[in-house]
DNA sequence: TATTGTTATACTCTATAACTATA
DNA sequence: TATAGTTATAGAGTATAACAATA
């Protein structure tokens, strides 16, 4: 472990062993290793730890605590993302949904068979175009929506639980920020408001 | 998405609209809505945007990142876990390991078989007991290691790209305040050392 | 009888491709 | 011919369970 010595021009590396940690892409699973900063000296802040540890936990607890707030949804996350970009966005044609949310169109079949199964969306034709269909959040949609951005919210909270009011915004302005980036470096889906950004950086 | 109005007690959120995106906990993919914050009104802190999908677009481009730059490595991210575990801290006995990074105890089988056959690691029977295997790095693993490290470091790096040294530093202390709850809280795997914990909060 | 590690099987979720009905 | 949506199939990856060797 003292081969970055020399590369890094460490002035803390030097101090502490670094143990950087990646993850698997395939199970949404954090499969780290465990805690990563291990002190050797006295020296070496302890932020120079490893970042992908620090983002996969907590992206992993946040994403259990989302699924566990979702658990009743049919398709869960995805049945939410649906409903929220509709009731959000008004009713969208199914291929558009599903590009816009990044869903394979075969899987957004299913997902709206359960969810207007469960009555909270509805598949009408459109009138422009008797091929396609547009999807309808219903009155019941509307509520659980309303329900489920509460419980979300709660769930939000719950991960930032030991941060302060003022850390908490530092944490999320900057986490937004790096996030922008990100995404508009290599974005998921549709670019939609990214023109918004500035006011963000 | 006018129901929030009175529960929330909204300052803020009065006038915007957030838009919470939740997370597919099968795939690892992102498949989140579009940008989050639409500002309805002149007012609104940006910072209120969503932290789920801020969360899962960073962790998912980093993820990505990583799993690049450990491409040529068997098993990908977690052959990279499983050198740098038995780097840091010695041999270890097949299921100890599997234990302590999370995986499956079959698929630490085949990962084994995939990083032996790379020459990357080796299996020692263990003297104290014929039915174990202590999982040995060689030298050409603890070379691996050095390289995969310098990547890795380049990924996390990248992944801050807009972020200056300053807030890199606040970011990752907070980031790691928020991992080490959210790892004390429903930890993962072992417990190991997150007695120093304390330090970094 | 319990445990280490291996192998075989089943299951989940995804990706590919073929099909229908419209355009 | 191309597109919206559906269905069927195959694939990757994981989890379950049964197994051999040892404790």
């Amino acid at each position: 472990m003292s081969c970055h010595e020399d590369n890094l021009s460490s002035r803390t590396y030097s101090r502490q062993i670094v143990f950087r940690v990646a993850y698997t892409t395939y199970d949404g699973e954090v499969t780290s290793s465990s805690p990563e900063v291990r002190h050797r000296g006295a020296a070496g802040t302890s932020v120079e730890a490893d970042l992908g540890w620090a983002l996969g936990v907590v992206f992993k607890r946040y994403a259990k605590q989302a699924a566990a707030a979702l658990d009743d949804v049919p398709g869960g996350p995805r049945g939410y993302q649906v409903l929220a970009t509709t009731i959000a966005e008004g009713p969208k044609r199914q291929l558009d949904l599903a590009a816009q949310l990044g869903i394979d169109r075969t899987v957004m079949t299913y997902l709206l068979d359960d969810l207007e199964k469960a009555g909270l969306v509805q598949r009408h034709p459109d009138p422009a175009d008797r091929r396609a269909r547009l999807i309808d959040p219903t009155e019941l949609g509307r509520k659980t929506l309303c329900d489920l951005e509460a419980r979300l919210a709660e769930a939000e909270s719950d991960v930032l639980g030991n941060l302060d009011e003022g850390e908490r915004l530092v944490f999320r302005t900057l986490l937004q920020r790096v996030a922008l980036r990100a995404n508009s470096v290599d974005p998921l889906h549709n670019a939609c408001d990214v023109a918004e950004d500035e006011e963000l950086l």
